[in-house]
RNA sequence: GCCCGGGUGGCGAAAUUGGUAGACGCAAGGGACUUAAAAUCCCUUGGAGGAAACUCCGUGCCGGUUCGAGUCCGGCCCUGGGCACCA
């Protein structure tokens, strides 16, 4: 054994041993209980970054730990290949994005073997590869048949100027990314998948995810957003059917039917039909409506927005009342949400309030107030106004509490069909056309006579060519006569293949799948899946909460409806992983713009007052920097920090030891040089303490009949540091905690400086344990600390220990004395000592009797095992 | 506006079921070794008082429950994130 520790020598050797005996491969046929280990599959942007390594080592260490107890742990890892980024750098590099994205690819699955995570590399897959995407378009033809996927128009961002679609990324500030042009709104058919269909399902189900946080089940659940209520139809007035020259009623849908007498008019939608019908003979109104269509397109804006509205002219009917009330187009209702139009009731709707305030409309009040906390509906608005309470006001319905007047309303509606109730969400269905270049072709061939047109299934994949490179300006593919240029597979007559692909969040929808059965050649999964499905434990970010969950989820409900799963939810555990931070620093530049410094490349001194200046070079010269605080690492801000220099330096296992100690793992991590520094000392420390034990020679066997009192100890503190460890890791995922038992083990071990026999046993027990312990999480030194502890069966093949009972018994133990809940003192009695003797003992401390003196004990509890409370 | 987290030393954090607040690490100060530096090792380190023993105070703020509260309950403040005119 050598005397310092050489990370690089040491991780090649580990590295290659593993390697050499496919350690991490597996397959479905062993008795072994499976566990299905998977971290999400990263986009190949060029290099690993700091939080790559934190998900992964997360993995690792979690897939490392259970493969010790025995588990058949499959971890495999892909990539997530087609993607805007490789067209912007095709762009900037006039390299077609195959190139970019498959040597981006070579580059981080070497950075990720020099990590050392035990990963079954057979089973990796690239979602640009045909061979994967082909079932996407294979999937997408059955939705097809079942209705699953549709065409409708849809809304997107257009730049005039580039002549192309814009990904709501790419536009800032309501100007293209890199024209600068004011972006436009521009209708075009797109495809759909009816991920609505699956909502009531999608949502009951959040009930059965025990194994996700909370917090993520919560904002599917918001996502998904379902209300109860009723659709209410109100029939054309008569000028309004002269008006239109036809019959008709306008929809609406609503959670308050109960207030539907107190309503004043309605509200549509700009682009609702009834007020496109309107705005034909209304110039004004047109251009209001075109104003609204126009308007911001960043959601967050139209929700500060003022309200505006226009009249129409045209009137619908109350259903019971028959009075006339007036349809105005307003700029606060959602063509996407319900009907696209709401019935305004003023009196208790905030909303509404608003805009009848500002439009003069009549405010009606029809729900009772609650005892006296308000006599009539005025301004300013007042949140009780909005209250579920007992309809007045309201003909035949008056005097129903909330759900009883729903209900009777309902009924009555219903009977004279104007109305029914009705569950409404908030989720919309999955546009998935991209009209981009770099993605999964959408398969399907237009055709004058046919119409749309599914490519057969024997045609497929729909192959994208690799040799494009974009320039900016619209699709390549829509450019390129080899690949739009094809015949109808009905009628064989000229036709124009569909150049749109597909969103990339349906290539990471079923990835997990694949990696089942990468193989498989005949079916998109086979029985592997069955084997390997669901996955037992997912690690990913929070900003995945959402939509690539919800559309995982999704997929694999249709896929189950298909016959080919067995499952109905794919991730039965999901950890969601804190983000990595580093400091922020900024300098305004002389031509004003504000440059970032990485925080390696800042320096701090003192001030004359004391306080931290922060300073950077810029041409030679010193400059005084602003910190900004700690944000994400990210490139715009520039304080990342690349785990390949952090390897090349101190070793794959510095940084894993570091990341895994420096946070919880589910909270956010803060970057510090000195910390690092730490994780590295700490793992020479343990190495040293290694290399001192076998260069004092041979161990004896262990005698645990013949050990001292202080030998006992050693041994207990490492049969305890293995219980907890255990629980750390497998049930708490505190992998911090578990770092800090093991260093608390070696300054235990630090401490005990007996040399002989026994000692020294006690001392190699101490030593593998600690190695053993800390092997999930720092697998390298481990493997090599392992052999030079003598060990012949290699540390990747030893079971994880288990904690010797014998050896965490007690003959007598600590226990805290309090006097009125303060401490005082400890005692330390027998394990078999009774109640009555361990109060016996606390009333007989000095310390005790100090704060008693010569008040009287009204009551003394004891806590078995841990503390006895005197009350005086 | 609504929904979730979080607030503990100089810093990252620990305290798992209501039972010794600050484990472990970083930084800082002191010391050992060394010609010196690096590396390593040892000691100190929440605040106040005290020569010491020790005492008092201390987990964002106010109040409550309890023998006992960082932990539970009520109200507030600050902060991070998500959603956002969803009828």
């Amino acid at each position: 054994m050598q005397e310092t520790y050489d990370a690089a020598a040491v991780e090649r050797a580990a590295q290659q041993y593993w390697d050499e005996r496919r350690a991490f491969e597996v397959n479905e046929h062993t008795e072994r209980p499976k566990f299905y280990c998977l971290s999400m599959l990263p986009y190949p942007s060029g290099r690993l970054h700091m939080g790559h390594v934190r998900n992964y080592t997360i993995g690792d260490v979690l897939a490392r730990f259970l493969r010790m107890q025995g588990y058949n742990v499959l971890q495999p890892m892909g990539w997530d290949a087609f993607g805007l980024p490789a067209e912007n750098a095709a762009i900037s590099n006039r390299v077609p994005p195959a190139q970019w994205t498959r040597q981006n690819i070579n580059y981080m699955r070497a950075q990720m073997k020099s990590l050392g995570f035990a990963i079954d590399w057979r089973r990796e897959i690239a979602s640009c590869d045909p061979d994967y995407y082909r079932w996407n378009q294979w999937l997408f033809l059955r939705m097809l048949e079942k209705g699953l996927a549709y065409r409708k128009t849809g809304v997107v961002n257009w730049d005039p100027l580039d002549q192309t679609v814009l990904a709501n990324e790419q536009v800032i500030d309501g100007r293209g990314w890199r024209t600068g042009a004011l972006v436009e709104k521009r209708e075009i058919p797109m495809y759909y998948l009816a991920i609505t269909r699956y909502a009531d399902e999608l949502l009951q189900a959040i009930d059965t995810l025990n194994g996700w946080p909370e917090r993520v089940r919560v904002m599917q659940a918001n996502w998904i957003g379902r209300s109860e209520g009723c659709e209410i139809a109100f029939r054309y007035a008569p000028d309004t059917v002269q008006a239109l020259g036809h019959d008709g009623a306008l929809k609406v849908f609503t959670t308050r039917a109960d207030t539907l007498f107190g309503a004043t008019f309605m509200a549509v939608a700009a682009e609702h039909p009834l007020a496109l019908a309107a705005a034909r003979d209304n110039a004004r109104l047109g251009a209001f409506i075109e104003e609204c269509r126009r308007g911001s397109v960043i959601e967050a804006e139209l929700a500060t927005q003022e309200k505006k509205g226009m009249a129409t002219g045209l009137h619908v009917l109350h259903p019971f009342s028959n009075t006339p009330l007036p349809v105005w187009v307003a700029n606060y209702v959602l063509m996407g949400y319900g009907e696209g139009a709401v019935m305004g009731v003023p009196a208790h709707d905030e909303r509404d309030f608003e805009f009848a305030q500002q439009q003069q409309l009549p405010v009606v009040m029809v729900v009772r107030p609650r005892d006296g906390s308000y006599a009539q509906v005025a301004a300013p608005w007042n949140p009780a106004y909005a209250h579920h309470g007992v309809t007045v006001n309201s003909g035949e319905f008056s005097g129903l509490t909330f759900q009883a007047a729903v209900d009777a309303i309902a009924a009555a509606l219903e009977q004279r069909g104007l109305g029914r109730k009705r569950v409404q969400f908030r989720l919309r269905d999955w546009g998935i056309s991209r009209q981009r270049y770099w993605g999964c072709p959408i398969p399907i061939i237009h055709c004058a006579r046919c119409g749309a047109v599914p490519v057969p299934d024997a045609d497929l994949p729909v192959l994208l060519p690799e040799n494009l490179v974009p320039d900016g300006s619209g699709n390549p593919l829509a450019k390129s006569a080899a690949f739009y240029e094809c015949s109808c597979p009905q009628c064989q007559g000229p036709a124009r293949r569909e150049t749109d692909t597909m969103d990339t969040f349906v290539d990471s929808s079923w990835y997990f799948m694949r990696y089942a059965c990468p193989d498989s050649a005949q079916s998109m999964v086979d029985e592997r899946a069955h084997y390997w499905l669901p996955v037992d434990q997912y690690i990913g970010g929070i900003e995945h909460a959402i939509l690539h969950l919800l559309y995982a989820r999704f997929w694999t409900r249709v896929m189950r409806a298909l016959g080919l799963l067995k499952v109905a939810e794919p991730f039965s555990n999901l950890f969601t992983q804190g983000m990595v931070l580093n400091h922020i620093y900024s300098y305004q530049a002389q031509d004003g713009r504000k440059r970032y410094f990485n925080p390696a490349d800042v320096a701090a001194r003192r001030g004359a007052d004391g306080s931290l200046v922060h300073e950077a070079l810029v041409d030679g010269g010193r400059v005084v920097v602003v910190h900004e605080g700690l944000g994400k690492m990210s490139k715009s801000v520039g304080n990342g920090v690349d785990p390949e220099a952090l390897v090349a330096r101190f070793g794959a296992d510095t940084a894993r030891l570091f990341t895994m100690f420096a946070a919880p793992p589910d909270q956010t991590l803060e970057w510090s040089d000195e910390g690092v520094l730490g994780a590295a000392r700490f793992l020479r420390r343990l190495w040293h303490a290694v290399y001192e034990h076998v260069q004092a020679g041979a161990v004896a066997p262990l005698e645990i009949a013949s050990l001292d009192a202080a030998q006992r100890q050693l041994r207990r503190t490492v049969h305890q540091t293995i219980a907890k460890t255990s629980d750390d890791i497998g049930r708490r995922r505190s992998f911090n905690t578990a770092i800090a038992a093991v260093m608390e083990l070696l300054n235990a071990v630090g401490r005990f400086a007996d040399t002989r026999p026994q000692g020294r046993a006690v001392r190699q027990e101490a030593l593998a344990m600690a190695v053993l312990l800390l092997s999930p999480i720092t697998p390298h030194i481990c493997h090599a600390l392992w052999q030079a502890l003598g060990f012949s069966v290699a540390l990747i093949d030893t079971p994880w220990p288990k904690p010797d009972a014998a050896a965490l018994e007690q003959e007598v133990h600590q226990i805290v004395v309090q006097v009125n809940g303060k401490l005082r003192g400890h005692i330390t009695v027998p394990v078999q000592a009774d109640e009555a003797a361990v109060r016996a003992a606390a009333l007989a401390d000095e310390h005790v009797k100090k704060f008693v003196a010569d008040k009287p004990v009204r009551r003394v509890i004891v806590v078995p095992g841990k503390l006895v409370n005197v009350v005086v």
